[in-house]
DNA sequence: AGGCTAAATCGTGGATACATTATGGGATGG
DNA sequence: CCATCCCATAATGTATCCACGATTTAGCCT
């Protein structure tokens, strides 16, 4: 174990655990304990005990204890779950998006400019000789942060955000999943590009229809390919 | 000091501090210090810490200090929030209530019925001789709750509960506004009603806009009575 | 040998003690 | 009289300790 990082113990505790469970280093379904946490971080116990209350929160941790004592553990991958974080981020990001279509043209141009940059670099990101799931993963982020940092209120970015934790997590596991199954990342392209014409376009029924289709349809893509690892786990 | 109640105290902690909160005894805007709050909940600090981080989560409480040390205070009423947080909960309650659409014919009738039952309720707390917000308050939210206990995802519900202890502070406000400022509670009966026909009738798209134009609806009210109420105060 | 009971261990929740740091007030000097 | 500086107070963050309860395991009895 390498020595203890910088930062407050339990903003620290906070994000090592994150990082953890997004990455699978913490399975799903795994039990966790906030001695074995804290041990693990090298933390006491009262750190651990908020950030895991907050990771409770976040819906990253579920109890499935009887309801007796509480029993965490990280929670599953659970494809409905999975379909239903994608949907509403659409929603909330399309919903979002709409006041572009108030936007004058120049600003509007502006933006797409940025998308189209964002998702070339995505684009370069997806043809890397070898895969780099962490660039994919922050790459893919940084297009639609471009968005959402430009069009949400301060509300539904509060909504966007605490669906974020599951959301980064299920990300995580999209690109490596995908090219384990040996699936094309084309479908996005051609979505990303919808989006950035709706942009360009103007029109607010465009723009949240096609940002409301990427994440409909990634979700149907993720669904596959959790099915098909969770066949080959064994369907936990 | 009266005798501790029931319950866990963490969880006492949490919901004797929302009530505070949501009922005004708590004002917007007040400093909130662990020690105090311990004080005055009889319980010492771990409870009332968890109790604040999951107030903080939910937006209730925010970190007013320049960022260096943390500085809980309860959140202002602020009018722009207080439109944001109704239209996000229109926008979740909404799409989900699509899915009545594909209801049979009879399970759309009974959700209207209940629906209808429950907007009767309400509006007869609307006309009862000594206001009772309380009365008003659980009214209104037990119409919605039909809704969205019928219609929503898993995470759209949680999206919705993660909205849920802002939405309720403004709630709670709004009747006894509305009734202080002269106002009628007539344009919400109209709207239930509408609400109310598209499901007896069945269109995602007339359901969906409907329950939409209710909370936009009641948003433009509150914000309205916020105004004033701030006005007279002052304006903080 | 299997099941039941009892004891021990482990984990959670709560409380308290301690270090660190920021803030406010008071005193002093200009 | 006002501004500035220093000290005291108070609040946060962390660690350790304690109590309660559940679960698991081991031993005994049938």
């Amino acid at each position: 174990m390498p020595p203890r990082p910088i930062g407050a113990p339990t903003t620290d505790a906070y994000e090592r655990l994150l990082a953890l469970i997004t990455r699978g280093d913490l399975a799903p379904g795994a039990r966790i304990t906030e001695p074995m946490i804290a041990e693990r971080l090298g933390l006491s116990r009262t750190p651990v005990r908020a950030a895991l209350q907050r990771l409770q929160i976040e819906g990253l941790l579920v109890n499935d204890g009887g309801g007796a004592r509480p029993r965490l553990a990280v929670s599953p991958l659970d494809p409905d779950e999975a379909r239903a974080v994608y949907q509403s981020t659409g929603l909330l990001e399309g919903a979002g998006a709409r006041v572009v279509a108030g936007w004058p043209n120049a600003d509007r141009a502006e933006l797409a400019a940025m998308l189209k940059a964002a998702d070339g670099a995505f684009r370069a990101a997806t043809r890397a000789a070898p895969p780099n799931p962490a660039a994919l993963f922050s790459r893919h982020r940084a297009f639609h942060r471009c968005l959402v940092d430009a069009t949400a209120t301060t509300v539904s970015q509060s909504l966007l955000r605490s669906l974020e934790p599951r959301l980064t997590r299920f990300e995580w596991f999209h690109g490596p999943l995908l090219q384990l199954a040996g699936l094309p990342f084309t479908p996005t392209y051609g979505e990303h590009q919808a989006v950035i014409d709706a942009v360009r376009r103007g029109t607010a029924v465009a723009i949240e229809k096609a940002i409301r289709s990427n994440w409909s349809n990634a979700a149907e893509r993720l669904v596959r390919v959790i099915r098909s690892a969770q066949a080959v786990v064994g369907g936990g």
